[in-house]
DNA sequence: GAAACTATATTTTTT
DNA sequence: ATATAGTTTC
């Protein structure tokens, strides 16, 4: 292979993109720039190969700082990086690409950093985390202590709270505007919100937890100092930002701090694909890019799709083209077909688990593996009767997004107990673990910690706080527990295991179904062993928690073929051969929850391009015509009548092949016979297990 | 006065 | 399946 061979699988403007600055002269970092990258476009392939060629024209690697989306976006990244360099330097690529240190999330690489400069920044280096969860217990405590749980009409929830918090602080925006814009509804609150965010900001402190949000505000106080913008700046001679569509103010005056002038910089995204304005996300940062700079950044725009069928792209193009506003130009294949995407409407959503069941089998029979088909939903829920269905039927599957590992109670229950001996200072964590001593309630935990929280050596304060009423052998074993974690804290994984031994009794006299979860625990053992660390055990599996129910199963399930379920979300990125999307009706996409403002509906509008354009070869919509709407009991009968999403209007039915599932059939008798509505013999046997 | 128990409502999307 | 509010028990 000639030096540059690895370039000529490139088209033109990806080599463009590739080789943008990138001269015989060497690596000089040159000027900004922006790569607009259309959904299958081989944008990852793209950056990897920009990546790796700067690596081979001799730039450094550890002093390249790479940012995605999601960790796994970033080992993906690393591998192909790696890939294109073994094959251009032969052995030494290795010793060359294990240097990407710096690959990871804004958040990750944030945490990383803090860790480092804690000092300078008067941090403390021991600082735990806190996700969302832990984060709205904490705005929780604080809207109590306040007083604001019990005002005359109902003040905001701890949720609503915390998030008009976070976008407050993402988007760089002052209070009132965020109130006005995104919160109408509770704008009479200003004032007590305004102390609330105060009170909650000063029990962090208090704490010494950092929030996500945290991450991203101290590193951006941090790169506000000139001296140390220039030394964390200096670090990098070249910085990649994925999927910028997808990031808030913040994380762009992150960015703009440690590369002022943008040299080196590069940042890749499409407009179209913005999905995460709840999170602050805004596609200014991408719009607003080139002009950012003296001169203005270069943009290079990838349009030819690689990816998905002509019939496909068309129609996915059709629906973006409806969009109120669009930015990035249509894409192009050359990848012919004859076969329209399908528009199928059914009953119900029993009926469409079944269709789904039945379409994918048919697949798996002409060759195409489970592996390489997908079901996508707007929100995680949606996937219930499938799932049902699924394991009736006994096909395996592994579903991403909605609810996680961690926010199982007993997982919880167990991280609050290293979080508490990393951290005893970490009320949330405290608080939740005196609570699951019987006798212990409220009161009692919150005395408990007003005291030890005073002394210097608070661990050492607790073995002397005298036992709480009714608590006895239960109170002697916790204080032994703690003063174990305490000393062992070089002796991880053991930590978790001493831990597990001192909560399952108490796992077994709350929960009625202890066993299925005393599984979860020797999962998270599993799990634990991997990190040489409780800190760093505790910080990353905060920032990236296992985010499939696979991660859970363990590894020999990776070897098997299995269904992919995922939230249109989490599907960010990927692809499959054959993609179904659920109920593309009304009320789903777009969510009726997200209906408020155009700017909500455009969102859920590129939601449905997004999941579309996951399709390489066969796409199916499909459109329940009732459903039943979640909150009530499995007998319960409230459905409504849905119908198709708006954003597939009659216009847009020439790019669709419809029809209606199951294919009526002519005989009466042998259609009573295909639709068997329940299953009385699985419902005997189930009566027994 | 505080903990434990019981009934009732509620579930977007995620670092 | 869990979080909260309201009620009973210790």
């Amino acid at each position: 292979m000639t030096a540059t061979a690895y370039l000529e699988k490139l088209n033109d403007q990806q080599r463009m993109a590739v080789e943008h600055g990138v001269g015989p002269a060497g690596c000089g970092s040159a000027g900004p720039l922006l790569i607009i990258a259309g959904a299958g476009s081989g944008k990852t392939n793209t950056l990897a190969h920009r990546v790796a060629h700067l690596i081979v024209n001799g730039a450094d690697p550890r002093r390249i700082l790479l940012m995605t989306f999601s960790r796994r976006a970033a080992s993906e990244m690393s591998r192909r990086v790696e890939r294109i360099c073994r094959n251009v330097l032969g052995a030494n690529a290795a010793l060359m690409t294990d240097a990407l240190s710096w690959a990871g999330t804004f958040h990750g690489i944030g945490a990383r950093l803090l860790r480092m400069y804690a000092e300078q920044i008067g941090l403390n280096v021991d600082f735990t985390i806190h996700d969302r969860e832990d984060s709205a217990d904490l705005m929780n405590l604080v809207r109590h202590e306040l007083g604001f749980s019990k005002t005359e009409s109902r003040f905001p929830t701890k949720g609503t709270c915390l998030s008009i918090y976070s976008r407050t602080v993402n988007s760089e925006t002052p209070l009132n505007e965020v109130l006005r814009n995104w919160y109408p509804w509770v704008s009479g609150w200003e004032e007590q919100l305004r102390e609330l965010f105060a009170g909650y900001v000063e029990a962090k402190q208090a704490q010494n937890v950092l929030d996500y949000d945290d991450l991203l505000l101290y590193w951006a106080q941090m790169v506000g100092d000139p001296d140390l913008a220039e030394d964390i700046g200096n670090r990098f001679d070249h910085v990649l930002v994925d999927e910028y569509q997808d990031t808030n103010k913040l994380q762009s005056s992150v960015l703009m701090a440690l590369k002022p002038g943008g040299r080196g910089l590069t940042v890749v995204g499409d407009d179209a694909q913005s999905i995460y304005s709840f999170r602050a996300a805004t596609v200014r940062n991408i719009l607003d890019f080139p002009r950012q700079f003296t001169p203005q950044a270069d943009i290079v725009t990838l349009d030819r799709n690689y990816r998905s069928t002509q019939p496909i792209l068309a129609a996915a193009n059709a629906v973006i083209d409806l969009a109120r506003e669009r930015f990035t130009k249509n894409l192009w294949t050359e990848r012919e077909s004859a076969e329209r995407p399908k528009l199928l409407t059914v009953k119900d959503e029993n009926d469409q688990a079944n269709c789904i069941v039945d379409q994918v089998l048919a697949n798996r029979e002409v060759g195409m593996t489970l592996k390489q088909q997908a079901v996508l939903f707007r929100t995680s829920s949606h996937s219930g009767p499938l799932e049902v269905e699924l394991t009736r039927r006994n096909i395996p599957f592994v579903k991403f997004g909605g609810l996680k590992f961690l926010d199982a109670a007993h997982v919880k229950d167990m991280l609050a107990v290293l979080r508490f001996a990393q951290n005893p200072l970490d009320r949330v964590a405290g608080f939740r673990l005196l609570q699951m001593l019987p006798g212990v309630g409220p009161q009692t935990a919150g005395r408990i910690l007003d005291t030890i929280a005073a002394d210097p050596e608070p661990l050492v304060a607790l073995a002397e706080v005298p036992p709480p009423p009714r608590t006895g052998e239960d109170w002697t074993a916790f204080i032994a527990l703690m003063a174990g974690l305490r000393r062992s804290g070089g002796d991880w994984p053991s930590d978790l295991a001493q831990a597990r031994t001192w909560y399952e009794p108490h796992l077994e006299r709350v929960h009625e179904d202890a066993e299925t979860r005393k599984a979860d625990l020797l999962q998270l053992e599993q799990i634990a062993s991997g990190y040489p660390s409780r800190e760093r055990f505790l910080t990353e599996l905060t920032l990236d928690p296992p985010d499939a129910t696979s991660d859970q199963a363990g590894v020999p399930l990776l070897d098997e073929d299995y269904l992919i379920l995922s939230t249109i979300h989490s599907a960010k990125g990927q692809e499959w051969r054959a993609v179904f999307m659920l109920n593309v009706v009304d009320g789903c996409i777009p969510s009726d929850l997200g209906v408020g403002t155009t700017h909500e509906i455009e969102e859920e509008r590129r939601l449905l391009y997004v999941g579309m354009t996951r399709a390489r070869d066969s796409l199916t919509l499909l459109t329940p015509q009732r459903f039943f709407t979640g909150g009530q009991h499995a007998q319960g009968d409230r459905h409504v009548y849905a119908s198709r999403t708006r954003f597939i209007p009659a216009t847009l039915l020439q790019f669709f092949e419809t029809a209606t599932w199951p294919i009526v059939a002519h005989a009466a008798g042998e259609r009573s016979a295909r639709q068997i509505r329940i299953d009385v013999g699985a419902r005997m046997r189930s009566m027994w297990k």
